[in-house]
RNA sequence: GGAGGGGUGGCAGAGUGGUCGAUUGCGUCUGAUUCGAAAUCAGAUGUACCGCAAGGUACCGGGGGUUCGAAUCCCUUCCCCUCCGCCA
């Protein structure tokens, strides 16, 4: 959610920023809502003044009173018309709330003007992906023991297309890289938790998957509970409803769960094997910070993320989002894009964004500076990381001409061996 | 799943229709006292919205209702506790 005193007061910059995002939006709608809003409070807390100051005297009456009859007979009248600007304001602010909500954050001034994914920006590539062209290289799909390994069609037998079976030795890789995820975030200072993969219907409008999002969450109606997109969604609603104390910010927390994603209507050309699934792992970062800290954060945290493609010694760049590109709640975006040399593709591994007050105003998380009122604290999340696009890189760059992959040093310590083959 | 009890301010815990945004205790902050501290004493101490301001309004788990008036009565929903049942 917008402030609303910033749309009010500074509608032009709003404005911009929202044209940059090529959203489009009725801010006149939201502003003339505000406008409905405001004058039927002052109309309603007029009357409730009198209603309440009436009710006073009354108090102070004997019951049977002429007197007392007479103001009762009056205020009955009252009473109703009270009751109907009520009604009204009730009204007002609900349809202020729902247009409120199709407005979404401004995009912060360093991101770079642009229509779609092809304007995004590299800012930074890491690895030499040119080096790990070798006859061997295939897509992992196509790796000659890989239905053994990961098992779609028994997945489809049991639940359906895209959730998968990991078996055996891939099953324990899998398990390397959380370990390891976890571990490098623990190191990081990001305080494990271990999060509730159904939320309701609250969490996930705090964290917008709602309403926006709705088709693309698994929905367990009987309970009318969500089944987590994203780790975000059970961390980010830990402090929801909360002030923090100011010294406990920066706030650093991290947390693997798998997630569920329906993903409807997003297949195309480029999805197979692992590239997109409906159950996969990933480990989430998420952060609560100073509004004057969290770009400052954001950098960091992508430096986090940055570093466990590094230690798996993975070829990756990162790119700034563009305006057009960038998410509805965010304010700046960084992806961070592992190269598959099999697939001979970049895939986007993580994405790490600042929230600024967007979301921490729709889930009410605050902190009480030093001396003075409560105010919003910044969010920020990134992947750090998602596990299956990771898993085909490693098996599509490290796979030897005899259909051996060489598991990266990082993970040795958890998966216990040095090759993986089937 | 069944029966009963309960959800009040940072915490504890009063309040069963009006003068209650709410007694009191603890905690926290400020001041006095002290060389300083403890103890003691005095005062302060929720959030949001509307308003230039004075001030006003709302909030006693959530929603709805009764009433001139609701923390208090009624309905509904969520959550917690106790007991019984079932089960990993």
């Amino acid at each position: 959610m917008l402030d609303p005193k910033l749309l009010r007061e500074q509608t032009d910059f709003v404005r911009k920023g929202i044209a940059r995002k090529k959203f489009q939006v009725d801010l006149d709608a939201v502003l003339a809502a505000d406008e409905v809003r405001r004058h039927a409070v002052v109309e309603f807390e007029s009357a409730r003044a009198e209603q309440n100051a009436a009710n006073k005297e009354m108090a102070a009456m004997p019951k049977g009173s002429p007197e007392f009859q007479a103001k009762l007979l009056e205020m009955k009248s009252a009473s109703a018309r009270v009751k109907e600007l009520e009604k009204k304001v009730s009204e007002a602010e609900e349809v202020w709330k729902q247009v409120g909500l199709t407005v979404p954050n401004v995009p912060h001034e360093s991101v770079p003007e642009g229509r779609t994914e092809a304007d995004n920006k590299v800012v930074a590539t890491w690895g030499d992906e040119t080096k790990l062209v070798s006859a061997a290289a295939k897509p992992h799909w196509d790796i000659a023991w890989f239905a053994k390994a990961i098992d779609f069609e028994r997945g489809v037998k049991v639940t359906g297309a895209g959730f998968p079976f990991y078996v055996g030795d891939m099953a324990r890789l899998v398990r390397a890289l959380i370990q390891y995820f976890l571990e490098e975030a623990n190191a990081a200072g990001y305080t494990e938790v271990h999060a509730p993969l159904l939320v309701n219907a609250a969490s996930a409008t705090a964290t917008g998957q709602l309403p926006d999002k709705e088709g693309q969450m698994y929905h367990a109606q009987t309970d009318d509970f969500y089944m987590i997109p994203t780790a975000e969604v059970p961390v980010t609603n830990f402090f929801r409803d909360e002030i923090i104390d100011e010294g406990a910010l920066p706030l650093k927390r991290c947390g693997y769960t798998p997630c569920f994603r329906r993903e409807a209507g997003s297949w195309g050309a480029h999805v197979r094997g692992l590239n997109r699934l409906h159950q996969f792992d990933k480990v989430e970062l998420v952060k609560w910070v100073h509004p004057d800290q969290s770009f400052a954060e954001l950098e960091l945290l992508r430096g986090d993320a940055e570093r466990l493609l590094q230690k798996l010694n993975l070829p990756y760049r990162v790119l700034l989002i563009c305006s057009g590109d960038i998410g509805f709640s965010h304010s700046k975006q960084y992806d961070l894009e592992v190269w598959a040399g099999g697939q001979k593709r970049w895939l986007e591994v993580s994405s790490c964004s600042n929230f600024t007050d967007f979301q921490a105003r729709r889930a009410g998380i605050r902190f009480r500076p030093k001396d003075g009122k409560p105010e919003f604290v910044h969010t920020l999340n990134g992947s750090g990381l998602g596990l299956p696009r990771v898993l085909a890189a490693i098996l599509e760059n490290n796979l030897q001409p005899d259909g051996t992959v060489i598991i990266p040093e990082a993970l040795r310590r958890w998966y216990g061996k040095e090759t993986l083959k089937f």
